[in-house]
DNA sequence: AGCACGCCGACT
DNA sequence: GTCGGCGTGCTC
């Protein structure tokens, strides 16, 4: 007799073993139990409980060795079809597992954590025990016979494995007991708070209690982590000690309301911005999906036409999502749209709390949102009647997600459009070279806006040479053609922007006995002196020691600190305009969020004269006023390692430049480098997209290169580097003999294995297989079949394999 | 990935 | 003699 059971797929699966497992339906539970669900089931030989997404229900003859599951805590994906298929979609094309496709399309905060505990059967406990185990009985008769596992073992002085505990769980005295917790963890923050101590105190701990007693209202554990360089132990004794207090406290945001409201209908496009208007719309009104690149300069008010088709979707009653990148999600964008949208509008990213993000998601649910913006994750909005997908800056690299799942959120948008039968619109001032090479070969529409909507001429654009200021004896960091500029700027009543590129500025300690450089325990990279705590921080994993001007290399005390820093460059425009009001901003400070938008407004309001800060604060903000732009450190982002470096460069210099002049005043940009003829750089200053494009594409058709292959790139991480590269190696015999036999004239080239640029990460080697060939079905059933040959043929169980189809950095 | 089982060296 | 190290196989 058949009988109907649930396929589920479990939480931390490796890839290889994520498949459907089948689980009875207890009768309690057929109601709510459905595809998409999510459930707790037990799990493996210890029956632990895990969590897990059922797939599918199947009917089967044997169901001798089927568990059951535990119950149902989440149905989101049953009500929501084509939600549901993205998880197949993301697995197929990313990677994942199941479980992890289904965490990324849920918003944060609806998950659980289940909670252990361990019960107490007196009538079963045997007449004697040994003194550890009647401390865990006595522990658990303290609490009415039921401990969470943690505080057993605790009280017990237990490892989890511990025999005397097995002895008492096989004779039935303790049983396991499992519940269901609500997270909302995910957004919490600990904050602590010094308490008036008078006790002893180890030396560590006194330097954190002095360092917190310097906080009236306390500080984020976080940030006294970082300024005390400590670990969460010595804070946990201080707290058993009595000398302070944590407590959690929800991540807040600033909610704001619009004052006034502006008729959408008032929006006036020009003939440029309706010429891209007019097809998009009728487009739309065809209810086909179709896929188009904006191609429009800084300037030309793309957001007008992005507007405009808001406007429209609603008018055929259809909904629609805005993403950007994280670094333009401002207050400004958001505000804008709420003026002239009001509460249609939904925002979804990560700075929003728990309660924020479920409320707001909540509104698109039932329906009262039609207009969600947001970031990369916003893409998986729960809408259920999309018209219109926009992408603005779609080249931009915050777009694909590098944690399970690794997706792009251009492709999800493309299959939602695709659902939907929508618009998906890529919009850029420079594309990437994909976007645009797709644009040129007709496969999706182009549409461009070439005039910078004020008429306001681009801003003059001047490479300072230097290797020349060098030579000519100035070793600031600030060259003299630049500092020239800022005197006229400040001088004039304009302010200045400073863009600083990080990777090129970060200050490391260097021994001048030995040269060795200070480098990070776990990780195979230099230390970031940080001057805010006086520690040498690890940029890859966090760990932190204090500087103390010894060399841990030959014990010399000549360390000396070398780099810019965005720190040093302020402290060099202080002496050079000791009476401009300067502003530093840092995307490490821990300063909270709020105040940096508290920095900006200032800095819009006027009170300061020149911005210093990494590209972080500076792209997507909009100052009339700010009338020069330095670029300190292009040649870092020029010099980078990855086949998308010049792009990148010639964006990052695009946007930088139209960021000037945007008021009244026209602009100029200033950018120093060592290499001044650089054609990129050359181009980039003219705004030459289209000389660019051609040369970026002949270099990429000559050594292939996106948009002529694909990319694939196998990751395999695993705390021995040896059997790191033992795996690479069998995986790249699989994936060549599988390539000659079941799957040829499968295009594909083969590299590696070959190190990660940092090459261990907290301890772990990271090796890579990069694979050029053609991302399609056949080509992913090659390599999940592969990696499945690898998983049986070589013990996996050191290494970790995983998959990334948009491997930017790290080719 | 976990987790339990099983086989060997180190210590009371 | 036992504790606990880690290698190995399995997960409905």
């Amino acid at each position: 007799m058949p009988e109907t059971v649930a396929k589920i797929a479990v939480d931390n699966a490796a890839f290889y073993f994520d498949k459907p497992f089948s689980y009875k339906i207890p009768p309690a539970l057929r109601e709510e139990v459905a595809p998409g669900a999510r459930v707790t089931v037990p799990f493996g030989r210890g029956n632990k409980r895990r969590s897990g997404l059922v797939l599918e229900f199947c009917q089967e003859e044997d169901t001798s060795r089927c568990k059951e599951i535990a119950s149902v805590y989440d149905r989101e994906l049953c009500e929501n079809e084509e939600l549901f298929k993205l998880v197949f979609y993301l697995r197929e094309t990313t990677f994942c597992t199941y479980y992890d496709a289904a965490k990324a399309i849920l918003p944060a905060g609806v998950g659980i954590t289940i909670k252990e505990y361990f019960l107490l059967r007196e009538e079963l406990l045997p007449p004697a025990l040994t003194p550890r185990q009647q401390s865990a009985v006595e522990a658990l008769r303290a609490r009415r016979g039921r401990l969470l596992c943690a505080d057993l073992l605790a009280a017990a002085g237990w490892k989890p494995d511990a025999r005397e505990l097995r002895e008492l769980l096989e004779c039935g005295a303790l049983e396991r007991d499992y519940q269901n917790r609500r997270r909302y963890g995910g957004d919490q923050i600990t904050w602590a708070k010094a308490i008036p101590f008078t006790g002893k105190l180890t030396p560590k701990q006194k330097a954190v209690y002095d360092w917190l007693c310097t906080r009236e209202e306390g500080a984020t554990l976080k940030e006294l982590l970082y300024q005390t360089g400590v670990g969460r132990t010595v804070v946990d004794n201080l707290k058993k000690k009595g000398a302070l207090a944590l407590f959690e406290q929800e991540s807040y945001r600033e909610v704001f309301d619009v004052a006034g409201r502006e008729d959408p209908g008032g929006v006036v496009l020009t003939p440029a911005q309706a010429a891209v208007y007019d097809p998009l719309s009728a487009a739309m009104a065809k209810r086909a999906y179709g896929c188009s690149l904006l191609y429009g300069v800084t300037g030309s008010g793309k957001t007008l036409v992005f507007i405009k088709l808001i406007e429209n979707a609603l008018r055929l009653g259809k909904q629609a999502i805005l993403l950007v990148p994280e670094i333009a999600l401002t207050p400004q964008v958001i505000t804008r749209f709420k003026t002239l949208f009001g509460e249609r509008v939904a925002v979804l990213h990560s700075g929003l709390s728990v309660g924020e993000r479920a409320s707001e998601y909540r509104r698109i649910k039932e329906g009262k949102a039609d207009i969600v913006i947001g970031t990369r994750s916003a893409v998986f909005a729960p809408l259920r009647n999309i018209g219109i997908i926009i992408l603005d800056e779609e080249q931009e690299g915050s777009y694909h997600s590098d944690s399970s799942p690794k997706y792009h959120a251009r492709d999800v948008a493309r299959f939602r459009a695709k659902y939907h039968a929508a618009q998906l619109v890529l919009a850029s001032a420079t594309p990437s070279v994909l976007t645009f090479s797709a644009a040129k070969r007709g496969e999706i529409a182009l549409y461009q806006l070439p005039e910078r909507y004020s008429g306001n001429a681009l801003p003059q654009v001047e490479l300072v040479d230097m290797k020349a200021e060098l030579a000519s004896g100035n070793t600031f960091e600030i060259s003299r053609p630049l500092a020239r500029q800022i005197q006229l700027a400040v001088g004039a009543g304009h302010q200045v922007i400073l863009l600083i590129n990080r990777r090129g500025y970060n200050t490391t300690a260097v021994c001048s006995s030995c040269g060795a450089v200070a480098r990070c325990k776990h990780c195979d990279i230099p230390l970031t002196y940080h001057r805010q705590n006086g520690r040498l921080v690890c940029h890859y994993c966090g760990y932190s020691v204090e500087l103390t001007g010894r060399c841990d290399n030959c014990g010399d005390s000549h360390l000396r600190l070398l780099g810019a820093g965005t720190q040093k460059v302020e402290d060099q425009l202080e002496l050079l305009f000791p009476e401009a009001r300067i502003l530093r901003m840092d995307t490490d400070t821990t300063v909270s969020k709020d105040s940096h938008r508290a920095f900006l407004q200032a800095f819009a309001g006027g009170e300061y004269d020149i911005l210093v800060g990494t590209q972080m604060v500076a792209k997507g903000l909009d100052f009339p006023n700010v009338t020069l732009v330095g670029v300190l450190g292009i040649d870092h982002v020029l010099g980078g390692q990855s086949y998308r470096s010049f792009e990148r460069c010639f964006s990052l210099v695009t946007q930088v430049v139209g960021r000037g002049g945007r008021g009244a005043q026209s602009g100029r940009a200033v950018i120093q480098t060592f290499d001044p003829q650089n054609r990129v750089l050359g181009l980039a200053s003219r705004q030459d997209y289209d000389a660019f494009f051609a040369e970026e594409m002949q270099a990429r058709k000559y050594l292939l290169y996106p948009p002529f292959c694909d990319l694939c790139l196998i990751g395999l991480t695993g705390a021995k580097r040896e059997r790191c590269i033992e795996a690479g190696r069998a995986l790249m015999e699989i994936l060549q003999r599988l390539a000659q036999g079941n799957y040829r004239g499968v295009p594909l080239r083969l590299m590696g294995p070959t190190p990660f640029l940092v090459e261990r990460v907290s301890d772990k080697y990271r090796y890579k297989i990069i694979v050029k060939c053609k991302n399609n079905r056949t080509f992913r059933a090659l390599l999940r079949e592969a990696i499945a040959a690898l998983a049986q043929q070589v013990s996996l169980r050191d290494v970790a394999v995983g998959v990334d189809f948009h491997p930017d950095n790290e080719i």
